[in-house]
RNA sequence: GGGCGGAUAGCUCAGAUGGGAGAGCGCAGCCCUUACAAGGCUGAGGUCACAGGUUCGAAACCUGUUCCGCCCACCA
């Protein structure tokens, strides 16, 4: 092997190795699957960032995952595919560039829809980049030339094929009905996006006059007085005696004396408030639910700004909560306020701008969810889908039970349009032009022959002369009511398919974002086309994700994927925890406990802080990260770096790349060898089963404990001594070599830069095989052999901590053997022992007799004597030996209990008892040992 | 109101199917030994939240309690 000079750098510098290695995967494609069918595939699809994202260490927790497992099956051999992409996120994503556009003194109705939308297109182009170099900056071996985004063309196409087979299918419809709505993002939220949070409110006792007697009343307790002006009835519980009277009569709504009867419903709790409830059916889930059945008018009191409608009489135009403070003042005056309580309550937000939301009365698309759920729940049930760690199915299966048909359109222009549009000429059963139920307001008035005309229905404008494109660009909403056929089409529709009509008009919402990411897993491998990727890599294998997302994306691409593809979407779906600071809080911005990712990469690198991550990831629980550990992993790679410098020393000496345990004759290096061996079956078996720390920490106690700390300090006997120097220095390199591909998936970094320009590897490791077990072998034999020697060495040392022995002290050392094993294996390892303990001179002999006044240390198989009557106390030996004693008798005591007990001996398996036993006479030994020893101290002393 | 998770060394956490408790950091002592002081060696430190139970044997399994954290839910 020609070995040409190799200049080593003194340290391990992370950032001008990283950028330069992650170039050089990237131009040798080394992140795509190769073409070759034969091997079996391996595939994950990322959880799509949001486009308006930065990296957080969420993020970074579940792309390092990621990344450990799609490494580990490429080097195990597997065609693995992680695809990577991101997700348009409609309301953040319009959030961001309104707010941008706001500083140019500019908002999204003065530029229109088509204009807004090119702004927003400009900004994902500019900007929507930036997580992707962040994630490369990780080291994530995505295929990037796979890159997905939410909006692309083939994803769209995905999302209208779906949208309209659900539609065919009766699957989508719309209907009228309370829906979420946030007054400041203007549209509708499904369940999931609304945050409920407990918050300290007041409960208002408000009197209402009963219309025949204005004298008298019925109390009703509620939390949101200024919805009372949309009241249509009050309900008691028909159980209620204190009500029976009432009910069937009427009462006169105060403020704006609008009549209401008293009706009875047995959804009313009597033991709440003073067990009468204002029913506001327009304003209050359960008061719509209270109205549909009792048949009650709605009466809508607040617009969409969350402002106070012509119904609100005199409160007209004011925000809700000013019209709350106004009508609390107005029945303070007119002594119709009983009394306020404190009140703790839930109040929803919305999950993006946090303000309250507000049920809102309006049409909207909707999912039937239940057939969708029901396989869903199914394969989870059926261990088709298995969740990690388990836990997981219960929440899973709890929403699953429970689901209420999912709210898809929202009152957005950043998204995926409806593909849906209405004519503006047809007829409706009901005999009613269409064109006059779409109505449409305008953020700014048009002009039209010098007229500003602020809204109208579809048809007058269209009369008015208002192009139709007008309509679309600057109307701020438009309103198109139930009773309009929807018509459906992939394509533009253009005509109506009914009367021939072009006077079409499409459905200006979008649909919930994870509407699209729900069809992730197969419309990112090309469906609704039957690629080839779609066959190779679907379903997919593991999703790796957080449990924040398993109800709004997890559950929903299982529905989907059932749905059009047959099959489940993914086998694994591995749930990792939340990151948090370290004190155990949500990181947060407005906490300011946010720990930046890139700038831990920055100043640690970023194997040593995947390392971390890998470390931390222990399931079920959530991760207190604390850049200590980041520390301390940086200085693993620092010993790693050290220890490969060692080992370049003697590179020259290197004479085989590959061995097996029968290519080694030495004891330490059958040792090494066996050692490297269980490392590697612990590493893969706990990456299959998701335990990454677990793998983590194998790697690194091998790398550091034993190989560095036992195996390098055996090595430089031979090294700088005399042995085969050839064979050890094969296996330090060998050794070496696996370990960094172990650990290739964790630190990619590091390994590949050791790899390639020190050790000048002509291939990449990220394509080397990963180290299994199968290869090497393991040698019990020289486990135990090697156990003497570190029992020997861990000896002395430990008698020479303990008593203060200082290194330069010539030490004599005895070992008294008590097998002939121990005898021939000791005698053979004196040369370690010498000097690893330290030792000047080395005795070992069956006869040997202990000089007065040694220290002793008592193993297994032999004892140690070291004279020490000149060089130290003997009273810190007896000491140090009474310490001992103690220890041996509680562990003797404890056995021999245990021992003692029949019901022991004869329940236990076999080989515990067998190994109790052994433990307990070696006990024995050793405590007479120590006993006699301190006898003969006590006499010198 | 329902459900889930946690409580182990001073701190942060491991302990997969039950066989006398481990790591990292921190702490104490000794050591610049020719890879590494970003290091080595040697130590100290734990009634595994509490109370019952199952078992020959429990940190682990079961029941209850206390204290934290999270999720879901239309109590106005």
């Amino acid at each position: 092997m020609h070995k040409e000079e190799i200049s080593i750098p003194e340290t391990y510098k992370p950032d001008e190795v990283e950028t330069k290695l992650y170039k050089f995967w990237e131009e040798n494609e080394y992140f795509k699957p190769d073409e070759d069918l034969s091997k079996p595939s391996f595939c994950i699809v990322i959880p799509p960032p949001n486009v308006t994202g930065t990296l957080h260490m969420g993020h970074a927790l579940n792309a390092t995952l990621q990344d450990v497992l799609i490494r580990w099956k490429r080097m195990l051999g597997f065609n693995a595919l992680w695809l990577p992409g991101t997700d348009h996120a409609g309301i953040a994503t319009q959030n961001v560039v309104e707010r941008q556009l706001l500083q140019e003194g500019l908002d999204r109705y003065t530029l229109g829809r088509d204009e807004f939308l090119k702004k927003v297109w400009q900004w994902k182009e500019a900007c929507g980049g930036r997580i992707i170099k962040q994630l490369k900056r990780l080291g994530s071996s995505c295929d990037w030339s796979r890159l997905r985004f939410t909006m692309d063309g083939g994803l769209s196409k995905a999302v209208k094929e779906v949208f309209l087979k659900l539609f065919e299918e009766g699957l989508v419809y719309r209907d009228l009905r309370l829906i979420n709505w946030c007054p400041r993002c203007h549209t509708a939220l499904s369940d999931l996006e609304v945050e409920h949070e407990e918050t300290e409110g007041k409960l208002y006792y408000i009197k209402y006059p009963l219309k025949e007697a204005p004298s008298q009343y019925i109390t009703v307790a509620t939390t949101r007085p200024e919805t009372m002006l949309g009241d249509t009835a009050v309900a008691v519980n028909p159980e209620d005696k204190r009500y029976k009277d009432f009910i069937g009569k009427t009462l006169i709504l105060p403020l704006i004396n609008r009549e209401i009867p008293v009706i009875s419903d047995s959804a009313v709790d009597m033991e709440f408030g003073t067990g009468a409830v204002k029913v506001t059916p327009s304003h209050d889930f359960n008061d719509a639910e209270i109205a549909q059945r009792h048949n009650l008018p709605y009466v809508c009191i607040m617009d969409e700004d969350g402002k106070m409608t012509d119904e609100a009489g005199p409160y007209k135009g004011l925000d809700r909560y000013k019209a709350r403070e106004k009508i609390i003042n107005d029945l303070k005056e007119l002594e119709l306020l009983e009394k306020i309580e404190k009140h703790k309550h839930a109040v929803g937000h919305c999950y993006r701008c946090k303000t309250t939301i507000e049920p809102f009365q309006t049409v909207q698309w909707f999912v039937k969810i239940k057939p969708l759920a029901e396989p869903a729940v199914k394969v989870v049930e059926e261990g088709k889908i298995r969740f990690i760690p388990e836990s997981w199915v219960n929440n899973y299966y709890a929403w699953m039970r429970d689901i209420r048909d999912w709210c898809i359109s929202r009152q957005l222009w950043w998204g995926h349009r409806i593909p849906v549009w209405y004519c503006a000429d047809c007829k409706t059963e009901k005999g009613i032009k269409q064109g006059d139920l779409i109505e449409i307001r305008f953020y700014k008035p048009i002009k039209i022959n010098g007229k500003e005309i602020w809204s109208g229905t579809y048809t007058e404008l269209r009369q008015l002369g208002v192009s139709k494109e007008e309509i679309e660009q600057k109307a701020k909403i438009i309103k198109i009511t139930i009773e309009v056929k929807p018509i459906a089409g992939k394509e533009d529709v253009k005509t109506c398919p009914y009367c021939g009509s072009s006077e079409l008009v499409q459905d200006p919402d979008v649909l919930d974002t994870w509407f699209s990411s729900a069809l992730w897993p197969f419309s990112t491998l090309g469906w609704p086309d039957e690629t080839e990727d779609l066959k190779r890599f679907y379903p997919t294998d593991v999703l790796v994700t957080g449990f924040d997302i398993i109800f709004f994306w997890v559950a929903r691409m299982i529905m989907m994927g059932l749905k059009f593809m047959n099959d489940i979407p993914f086998k694994d779906v591995y749930i990792h925890a939340l990151v948090r600071d370290s004190k155990g809080q949500k990181m947060s911005k407005s906490k300011g406990n946010v720990i930046d990712p890139l700038v831990m990469i920055e100043k640690y690198g970023s194997d040593a802080f995947r390392f971390t991550l890998a470390a931390f990831a222990a399931q079920g629980r959530d991760i207190k990260f604390s850049e200590e550990r980041v520390e301390g992993y940086r200085r693993f790679i620092n010993k790693i770096w050290n220890a490969m410098k060692y080992m370049m020393g003697f590179y020259h000496l290197r004479t085989k790349e590959s061995l097996s345990i029968e290519d080694v004759k030495s004891p330490e290096n059958r040792w090494l060898l066996s050692k490297l061996s269980d490392a590697i079956a612990e590493t893969n078996s706990a990456l299959h089963s998701y335990r990454f720390n677990d793998a983590a920490s194998a790697i690194y106690q091998f790398l550091w404990h034993e190989f560095c700390d036992w195996f390098i300090e055996f090595s430089k006997v031979v090294l700088y001594g005399d042995g085969d120097k050839e064979e050890t220095v094969n296996c330090l390199f060998f050794a070496f070599e696996n370990v960094l591909k172990l650990l290739h998936p964790f630190m990619p970094f590091v390994t590949e830069e050791i790899w390639l320009n020190i050790l000048k590897k002509p291939q990449s490791i990220m394509i080397s095989p990963y180290p299994t077990t199968e290869l090497i072998g393991k040698d019990e034999e020289a486990l135990q052999k090697m156990e003497y020697v570190i029992d020997a060495i861990s000896g002395i040392r430990s008698i020479r901590g303990e008593l203060n022995i200082p290194p330069s002290l010539n030490l004599d050392v005895y070992i008294k053997t008590l097998t002939n094993e121990a005898e021939e294996v000791l005698r053979w390892g004196a040369k370690f022992i010498l000097k690893l303990a330290r030792v000047s001179q080395l005795n070992i002999s069956k006869d040997i007799e202990r000089e007065r006044g040694s220290a002793i240390s008592v193993k297994r198989g032999f004892e140690i004597y070291i004279p020490v009557k000149d060089l130290i106390d003997i009273e810190q030996e007896k000491k140090r030996l009474q310490k001992e004693l103690v220890k041996t008798e509680q562990d003797i005591n404890f056995l021999n209990k245990k021992l003692m007990n029949e019901d022991f001996i004869k329940n236990a398996p076999k080989d515990v008892v067998q190994k109790d036993k052994e433990k307990y006479e070696e006990l024995l030994v050793r405590n007479d040992k120590i006993k006699e020893n301190l006898k003969i101290l006590e006499e010198l002393g």
